[in-house]
DNA sequence: ACTCTAACCTATTCACCTG
DNA sequence: CAGGTGAATAGGTTAGAGT
């Protein structure tokens, strides 16, 4: 923001003539200051009580070449502060804040760069395993629980899998995604500016524990949730998020992990900044829940969790009679789509209001312009579509199975699967981001694929593809996965993240895309590399933002169709039909309702998922082949 | 049209810490 | 000692400025 007293002084104690090369050497500088500064009291003030860290940092920091410094405890508290303040500080604010601590102006870049990055995997989707592990719990527990997920959610546990516990531990939990931007969107915020105080979002963390222990989960369960999550990541809400936010749960971690953790917090509440978080949900004593069915979760679209009487039938929509509920259950099933929205762009999500707004009309009214620009930007679904084989026998199997299920449960499904199947993807790297970046077969390389820029350039490659695609938009699709890819992904993360709404003053973006995440399951596209069609930097972003979603709304819109293309082209009455059965909800009978509501994700299903595409897929799997082949 | 530069991003590595 | 976390690096991308 502003910059504190950019003193342009201060500037010569930090700017480092040759920043790079300065950077490891200029360790030498800091050792000693550091040290020294956590010694220093006077900031510890600033300093969450464990945001200091036992000294031993100080020991720590060894400069001598290899060994690597902590940061002070007393620069950590002034950098989150800055952070806080403003993510991404420009040069003159970087100074600014390179004169209060003891860094030089590179390390305090890196410093940001590693914040943000740091923020954004906790935001991030769970690995496809992990997803995929969570989800097969989930799911089944999905089918049984009627209100919450807007699956029926039978509490007779007759198929009681290993994995209820974890889907009821998330209920208990419920925790809103810390991840979930979205929600932080409400607050208008990044995700920086906390709606809601550190502190306070700690003791939100540590109240959700309790609530989970007053809720009667067992203890287990309480202690079982930490090392799921932690062993999801932190962004382990995500899957479940995608399917009811109630079912994020904070990871312990987080919450137990000193310093800046508090993001994860934050988002948790997408009422946010309403106090409504205080009134988290409660479970009702474990025997009751298990009994069946007294009592049921309901996310609302806050992202609330409520406890709902459970003798409300199973459809979801006939549960929750009252109007907010129905407000909030109508937004909040996309809110479940939605939560992509949050996932997307930690930083500048529009206003939830705005979101909704045009997504509750549905029943109502026409469709929201949701789509239009969104072409589904999860690359997984992408990657999906290109891996034929398997794919649909799974997926239609699954979404058999779960009948009831729901789309979103074979979505997730899908996507869990498809990273894990794709070839494109191979599964998994056990590292939350490696998946995306190491689609790329990288058997012959022995770095990341560079899709390089006839990927990246996805300027480029968006001017040509929108120009094919405003003639079709399903051959768009088919183009190249690759490409796809990248034009798919630019959803992501750090796009989001540069896309505040005050600059590019358009909500729509984020609005189809988070759509199209959420249908994807609400996850954040994975980032693919590096190819980020969109990636922009904010600072840069506006621009060239306005161009691509805005001013180009043919262009985008039309691409935006692309993903949910299907269902618009002529071929959607063809795959329209009978997969979409498949994959509804039960529960979202309501007819008003349906069309609008879980639509994208109806086309998104049609289009990636349904087994009638194969002759696409396949297509495109060719397609993919040779431009690979042309790529390398 | 090209080149440079600055800024960012993602992915990864590696040292340090903690349980 | 394994795993998590944070600092730092490498490789890429993008936009703007200068030539």
């Amino acid at each position: 923001m502003d910059p504190q007293a950019p003193s342009p002084a201060a500037s010569a104690s930090s700017s480092p003539p040759s920043r790079s090369a300065e950077l490891s050497s200029h360790s030498h500088d800091r050792p000693s200051s550091s040290a020294s500064d956590h010694a220093l009291p006077s900031s510890s003030a600033l300093l969450p009580s464990d945001t200091l860290l036992p000294t031993p940092s100080a020991d720590s920091e060894r400069h001598p070449k290899g060994k690597r410094k902590r940061t002070a405890a007393k620069d950590k508290a002034i950098l989150e502060e800055a952070y806080a303040a403003n993510p991404k500080p420009d040069k003159a604010a970087r100074l600014a804040i390179v004169n209060r601590v003891s860094l030089n102006e590179k390390e305090v870049q890196i410093w940001f760069q590693n914040r943000r990055q740091n923020d954004r995997r906790k935001s991030r989707p769970l690995s496809p395993q992990e997803i995929a592990a969570l989800q097969y719990g989930r799911m089944q527990i999905l089918s049984s629980d009627p209100l919450s997920h807007n699956s029926s959610f039978s509490s007779d546990n007759a198929h009681t899998s290993p994995v209820q516990n974890m889907s009821r531990l998330d209920q208990g939990v419920a925790s809103p995604p810390h991840s979930d931007p979205a929600s932080s969107s409400s607050c208008d915020e990044t995700h920086t500016s906390p709606c809601v105080p550190r502190e306070a979002r700690r003791d939100e963390s540590a109240r959700r524990g309790q609530v989970a222990n007053s809720a009667g989960l067992g203890p287990e369960v309480i202690e079982n949730a930490p090392k799921l999550s932690q062993s999801l990541s932190s962004s382990a809400s995500y899957p479940s998020g995608t399917w009811n936010r109630t079912s994020s749960f904070s990871t312990p971690s987080t919450l137990g992990r000193r310093g800046e953790d508090s993001f994860n917090l934050e988002p948790f509440v997408p009422s946010s900044c309403s106090p409504s978080r205080s009134s988290r949900p409660i479970l009702p004593p474990p025997s009751q829940e298990s009994n069946s069915s007294k009592f049921r979760l309901s996310l609302s679209l806050e992202g609330k969790a409520e406890v709902v009487p459970s003798s409300s039938p199973p459809h979801p929509v006939a549960a929750p009679p009252s109007a907010e509920d129905l407000q909030s259950l109508g937004p909040g099933r996309r809110l479940s789509l939605q939560r992509s929205h949050s996932a997307s762009s930690p930083i500048t999500l529009p206003p939830i209001s705005v979101l909704t707004n045009s997504l509750v009309s549905p029943a109502s009214g026409p469709l929201p312009p949701r789509l239009t620009r969104g072409r589904s930007r999860d690359p997984h679904a992408w990657e999906y579509a290109c891996d034929s084989e398997n794919r649909d026998d799974f997926l239609t199997v699954q979404a058999k199975h779960e009948s009831s299920g729901s789309a979103i449960a074979a979505i997730s499904l899908l996507r869990s699967t498809s990273s894990s199947g794709s070839p494109l993807q191979p599964s998994s790297s056990a590292k939350r981001n490696a998946a995306a970046s190491r689609a790329a077969p990288r058997s012959g390389l022995a770095k990341k694929p560079k899709l390089s820029r006839a990927l990246s350039s996805a300027a480029k490659l968006q001017s040509n593809l929108s120009l094919a695609e405003n003639k079709d938009s399903e051959k768009d699709t088919e183009l190249d996965p690759r490409k796809m890819k990248a034009i798919v992904t630019s959803g992501n993360d750090s796009d989001k993240e540069n896309w505040s709404p005050d600059e590019d003053g358009n909500p729509h973006f984020t609005f189809s895309q988070s759509h199209v995440d959420a249908a994807l399951g609400g996850r954040r596209p994975l980032p693919f590399g590096t190819t980020r069609l969109d990636k922009k930097n904010p600072r840069r972003t506006p621009g060239r933002f306005g161009q691509e979603h805005r001013g180009s709304a043919s262009l985008l819109g039309n691409r935006a169709n692309t993903a949910p293309v299907f269902s618009h082209t002529p071929r959607a009455g063809k795959r329209g039909q009978s997969p979409l059965e498949i994959f509804e909800d039960a529960e979202r009978t309501s007819p008003a309702r349906r069309p609008s509501v879980n639509d994208e994700v109806e086309r998104f299903m049609r289009g990636e998922v349904s087994p009638s595409k194969k002759g696409d897929v396949d297509a495109v799997a060719g397609l993919l082949s040779l431009s690979q082949g042309n790529w390398r």
